[in-house]
DNA sequence: AACAAAATTACCCAAATGGGTCATGGCGAT
DNA sequence: ATCGCCATGACCCATTTGGGTAATTTTGTT
């Protein structure tokens, strides 16, 4: 029943590739892929009528790209997927595509067969992306480099992370503000900072708290 | 050729899922387990020796627990993937998981045959987890919320992040220090916060530059 | 036993920060 | 045209912060 099918859209500029996922998804029982586009420009104007369950997206468009793209169709229609297409296996925009509101991750030259695979996923509640880039996600979470902080100076800048001062700090840990001071002066050299916001900012990137 | 065959070791409390495990494995053509443990503390003594290519970490254990030595177990063990188990679908605990070093994330219920597509993919470099799990992560990079923040302020806080001050900031943006400083107040009653270390902290949890 | 690192506390002082209040001009929406 | 939001700028003042220097005690490791 076609009002039932997994209706997806295709943006991406090179007509043979378009024109190849366009058969490859409607040949496939289940999916109905009714609009394409070239460009995001047209997408962004096109797509809000139309809210396919899913969008099969390219990273590299000409004008607006892909990710800017995404970034905006994800606060237009935030229940439709959106799986981003690569040229690159190890592409670093994946990063960029997943805070855009991206729900997958596929390279270009995926077979047929695991495409539709992944669009099912990505209907289903999943994430597709290759095993590789999921890796590579995984690991983000991971602290980058061994922490150079005691426990205690680890302690402070927790707190200073919520905002409290030398005094509520010292108020927290026991200790006089006297101590803190000198447990904060230590983390700046560690860290190689001169100010709360640096060390709080550094911290929370490099997954130190 | 047992050589070459893949070796996983199990950390699992209960005896029976252990040894039903254990089975599944070493009946599988290129798998092999040759080490089990009850608890994580007997685990962290013996693993460092065997240096096994997986581990199957149960995420609640007696005494210490699976996170806690996955933690421990990626520092003696960097080479070692650590692949967490639980019976919760939808737990908390996956992104304490990733972040102690665990490379995939799998519920106790999965078939057997799926278990070990699942050990091949993560040794293969990949991250396999249920796709409701890969969703959840996926999702964790995006902005939580709409920003309440004016470009111009997320510009000042985007420097603030970076550790400048008010001088600094000023002449980045080619305004004056006493512009700066009015945006910085606007930024504060917006997070509702009254220190820089404060609105840096909360600009990067909820993603907001 | 000796040494290094960490935790603790103290004091001085200059600079940075945060709060309060006010004012002007531009711009979009009602 | 009026209201609200935004960007810009200014001034005062109390508090907080960061840098310098120094000392004691605990703890862990040779």
């Amino acid at each position: 029943m076609s009002m039932s099918n997994i209706h997806v859209a295709i943006i991406e500029d090179d007509p043979e590739i378009r024109k190849l996922m366009e058969i490859v998804i409607d040949g496939s029982p289940g999916f109905s892929c009714f609009h394409t586009y070239e460009d995001a420009e047209s997408a962004l104007i096109g797509l809000p009528r139309y809210k396919p369950h899913l969008v099969l997206m390219d990273i590299h468009l000409p004008g607006m790209n892909g990710i800017e793209c995404t970034r905006k169709l994800t606060s237009l229609l935030p229940d439709t997927q959106i799986i981003m297409l690569t040229i690159q296996e190890d592409d670093d925009s994946v990063f960029d595509s997943l805070c855009a509101g991206a729900s997958g991750y596929l390279i270009k030259s995926t077979p047929p067969a695991q495409l539709m695979e992944a669009l099912e996923e990505a209907h289903r509640g999943g994430a597709p992306m290759s095993p590789q880039i999921a890796r590579k996600v995984v690991r983000s979470f991971r602290p980058k480099s061994q922490s150079p902080l005691s426990e205690r100076e680890t302690e402070v800048l927790a707190l200073l992370c919520k905002g409290e001062n030398y005094r509520s700090v010292a108020d927290a840990l026991f200790v006089s503000t006297n101590t803190v001071k000198a447990h904060i002066k230590s983390i700046y050299q560690k860290l190689q900072v001169n100010t709360r916001a640096e060390a709080v900012s550094q911290a929370l990137r490099d997954k130190l708290i």
